[in-house]
DNA sequence: TAGCTTTGTGTCAAATTTACACTATCCAAA
DNA sequence: TTTGGATAGTGTAAATTTGACACAAAGCTA
């Protein structure tokens, strides 16, 4: 039965896919990681997707997107939150998506469903390494970003959304920043998940009563200014934060 | 070339289905609206489910939700707003659930991810009508629902969990109400879904000062205590404000 | 050593939050 | 008709939080 179950199930579903939209920041800027599909299509279309493919029938949705981002990029082992299920019918209009379809599906004209994750991650510990269908993988700023495959351009933006609601509640900012870093990178970090500017002092003020920041003795080197102290997370604090969340993050 | 199209795609899609959480207030506690399946299993388990079905080929998501929605329950041309994806491969392990799925399903076995739906309605306004295999339709109080169908119990926590996120930014709760309501109902309402006490006052004037309220003359009747001044809401400032939100609204 | 760049810091006024208790009004029952 | 039960409706004071705002310090470079 166990054999049964598996040979029924074990087949790449034709109807549902996962995306995984994986913010990154670089210190400067809010950036995203995006896969080149190549130049396959005759027509002329976006080259860059979402990380993304079908999923098998017998895994789950949250380890599909794991497995399908491990495949395309190599990250592995990333909590990935949902943003929501997307599926109009005329999703594939582009041409150039349905010939590159053709070039890698079973059944390319299948409608399908597809549910979008995203998550945060330091940037400098991962390095993407393309593979299967994906030609290349990198980190793009979000803000040049014009447009994608698929409707990939819209997953992007209503992760944004979330993410931009999802910063106010728990303190997930920390995720995109590598281990030490500076009060002023968290404060760009801020403000570009928002998309708008925050007051300095207030900013850090507030920062600083959230009490996850512990202060190294350490500073910046080599930088042509004022070197500015390093920061690390409280471990502890952060999950517990993490976990309840704040109600008042209102900037 | 439009026939061609139509002929591929209008079918029932067996491997996506959405099913709706639509939640009411019985100016007492939080409902929401199940569908009975009646006994149709031989197998003892839950009959009561949210109301959801399989989506067709050429129907995008809020769309199949609001058909389906229609079909079972008789409520029309309702805003939904997305839950999530759900979709363990093994959504379907009660015998209850086989055993009905296969009376009503061409393909019982087939894996299916559904994608959730949630809304809040005046429930007074709506009267449910069964029919299709929804042998009735309910709204029930939601603390006293213990399990559901397939994964429904799981997926009625999560709604109620969204719910709970965005009533602290949204004035949503006000779709809960009749026209013509009091301020303790509202109350009430805010309570039963934060799922904890809220000071009389301190809600009084934290609503009042969103300004998106008219209170009128009339006064409750009938009631064994003093009346309670009746309120409407102002269309345009209720309006503005959900487009808007707010962000401190941190109870 | 002069100039450029970014860091880091404090205060005050205004707004918001929290905690808290008693009177008013209606109905029902005696 | 009086009384009791139930809920409506109201204000204040202390503590906290927010928002606006400017200048000296530290490192690098030319």
């Amino acid at each position: 039965m166990q054999h049964n179950l598996k040979k029924i199930n074990s087949e790449l579903n034709p109807n549902v896919s996962v995306d995984c939209v994986i913010f990154g920041f670089d210190l400067e800027q809010l950036t995203v990681l995006l896969i080149d599909r190549g130049e396959i299509s005759s027509a002329f279309g976006p080259r860059l997707a979402l990380p993304g493919n079908l999923i098998y029938d017998n895994e789950n949705l949250d380890m599909a997107a794991n497995r399908v981002l491990d495949e395309l990029t190599g990250l592995k082992n990333i909590y990935l939150e949902q943003v929501g299920a997307f599926g109009d019918p005329d999703r594939i209009h582009k041409e150039s998506d349905r010939e590159w379809l053709k070039s890698i599906r079973a059944e390319p004209e299948a409608r399908v469903i597809t549910v979008a994750y995203y998550t945060l991650v330091p940037m400098q510990q991962y390095q993407p390494q393309a593979s299967s269908f994906a030609k290349n993988a990198d980190w793009i700023p979000v803000s040049e970003i014009k447009e994608l495959a698929f409707d990939h351009f819209e997953i992007l933006q209503a992760a944004k959304e979330k993410l931009k609601q999802k910063i106010k509640i728990q303190p997930i900012g920390f995720n995109l920043l590598p281990q030490k870093f500076t009060l002023s990178q968290l404060h760009r970090l801020y403000e570009s998940i928002l998309d708008k500017p925050l007051d300095k002092r207030n900013f850090r003020r507030k920062i600083q009563k959230l009490d996850i920041l512990s202060s190294l003795s350490e500073k910046q080197r080599g930088v042509p200014h004022k070197p500015s102290l390093l920061y690390e997370f409280n471990e502890e604090k952060y999950q517990e934060l993490t976990q309840t969340g704040f109600d008042n993050f209102g900037f």
